[in-house]
DNA sequence: GTCAATTACGTTCTCCGTAAGGATG
DNA sequence: CATCCTTACGGAGAACGTAATTGAC
């Protein structure tokens, strides 16, 4: 019915040694103690386990048939609890994030290479997708946890500001922008422009303010950076890219300047399902993030991004 | 360190039915106390193994490891009780059990056939072995117990009489002998003599007596009451069987004597190893035995055997 | 007499149930 | 406000340790 992994151990200690005395201080009793336990796990399991007189310990046929049950028990205990333990640790487990294709590209994988060297037993998944379906990850618990533009409903998400990321209107280093320190959407009236994926975040939230400045739309519609940096290399117009994605637009033809304005921050939030405890390995990924999240809290600008991963500001 | 198959069986259930109120009803406790056991199992394991709010109760990625294991240590349990209460149910279990030749020639098989139909799980084996060969396997466990003619030593065995076996003496049924109702070992003297193997009982507690009676030792030595049967039968002389063992010696030209000395019967003994619980289903066959025991207790003289296994007594 | 297992018995602590508390829809 | 999980608290019983007892050598 009801036997505990102590009797358990008390079982094969005195297997093992033939001696009470000696079993007993292996398993921290006192010699009562132990005779007592051996005792109760006879009365449990039905059975007399060992005949045992002052001088000697053996076996009963019982005995024998429960030792071998004994041991797999144990070792599958063991083996749980090592397991559990292991995870604890950060030893071995499995961490899968969602994140936007422009924290993908350079920020996020050097952080997980370095939580990858911490933890080398921790088997890591990164997925680059769009807004929306990070959200439907989290939300399907296909993934630990998400980063995004978006935060979700509170109801069903629970998510916090990582960091606010500047954009970047990219445009052919010819262009007379290129030349400019800073822009203002104004700036852009009338420009031809080449847009992302709309369930992307950067159009959603671009969309309001580019419609605003009248930018003239190309209705080119491409979902990888790298294939914007070539439709604007190529002539077809101007874009405008989050900082962190600066780096997958590095071309020598191309000029990246910073837009100022004030509302024009993209924020990103770290995003788990509400009410969903993260494993150990993941918790501990989530906290790595928010340690290296670049500066910038509401109300500041972010940090530029590092210098190398800019293409050249200008010719 | 100590998880007891209690909680292992709270956390099965709670996986199960995804609600505390009803686990712990299936778990015969408490809501309130089945809340403290996940407590206590999520604090002895190191982590938290359910997510839960009011509403929902759901496995943590831990957890879920945690199931794995669960499943497996529960089953091992549960494989491992069930095996010891077959054991005392006598549904499974092996017995072996050392008998003389004698024994094993009619009586014995005769009684572990009825033991077989009450228990049919139980697998039974039969060493038709010689006195001290008999001892030296119980002596190394190898056999549950033995039934012999000699107890060995008290220290080692514990012993107790099953019954006396009378000897008879076994002659051409057209010798003088045979037409005697009852013989004494003074009316041998002179005869040609068959010996059984003299690590046997028989030939250990008929030498002595036969020496006096001068009977003429022909040197033939055999270890089967067939072959022995086969010697006299020949011609080559008379010999001394035991009354279980008559059945193999039934020929049409044999005939058997009662040797009618009040010293000249057999002990036969139930011997087992001192201080050594026996199985279940040895147990039970240890009490069989004495049940279906021939009357015969010191003193009294041994019960005839059937009479079908008699040979003629004479001509 | 010595050593080892067991029993006796008082103490401590675990574990459970009743009842109150708190969160959720 | 109804449901369900959790916390508070007190009692019952389990489990342990000290010490006395039994048994083997």
């Amino acid at each position: 019915m009801n036997l505990s992994g102590r009797l358990i151990d008390a079982f094969l200690a005195l297997e093992e040694t033939r001696r009470f005395a000696v079993a007993a201080r292996r398993c921290n009793v006192s010699a009562s103690a132990f005779s007592q336990m051996i005792g109760r796990l006879e009365e449990q399991v039905g059975a007399r386990l060992f005949d045992r007189d002052t001088r000697n310990v053996a076996l009963t046929p019982e005995g024998q048939a429960f030792s071998a049950g004994a041991h797999r028990i144990a070792d599958e205990i063991r083996a749980t609890l090592s397991d559990l333990k292991d995870r604890a640790a950060l030893d071995t487990g499995r961490v899968a994030v969602a994140a936007p294709p422009s924290l993908g590209a350079d920020w996020l994988p050097r952080l997980l290479a370095g939580f990858q060297r911490t933890h080398p037993g921790v088997a890591l998944r990164l997925l680059d997708v769009v807004s929306d379906r990070c959200l439907a990850l989290v939300a399907a618990g296909e993934v630990d946890f998400g980063l995004n533009a978006q935060r979700g409903n509170d109801l069903e998400f629970d998510s916090s500001l990582l960091f606010n990321e500047r954009f970047f209107v990219v445009c052919p280093r010819t262009d007379p922008l290129a030349a400019r320190a800073a822009l203002k959407f104004a700036d852009l009236k009338g420009r031809p422009f080449v847009q992302t994926v709309r369930t992307g975040s950067v159009w959603q939230q671009t969309q309001a303010w580019l419609a605003k400045a009248q930018v003239h739309d190309t209705g080119l519609e491409v979902t990888q950076f790298g294939t914007l940096a070539g439709l604007i290399e190529g002539g077809f117009g101007i874009s405008i890219v989050p900082e962190l994605a600066l780096l997958l637009c590095r071309r020598p033809g191309l000029a990246a300047v910073p837009l100022d304005e004030r509302q024009a921050v993209r924020p990103i939030y770290r995003i788990r399902r509400r009410g969903r405890t993260l494993s150990a390995a993941a918790q501990a990924l989530w906290d790595e993030i928010a340690a290296q999240a670049p500066a910038g809290i509401p109300g500041r600008p972010a940090r530029r991004g590092r210098r190398a991963a800019t293409p050249a500001r200008s010719g």
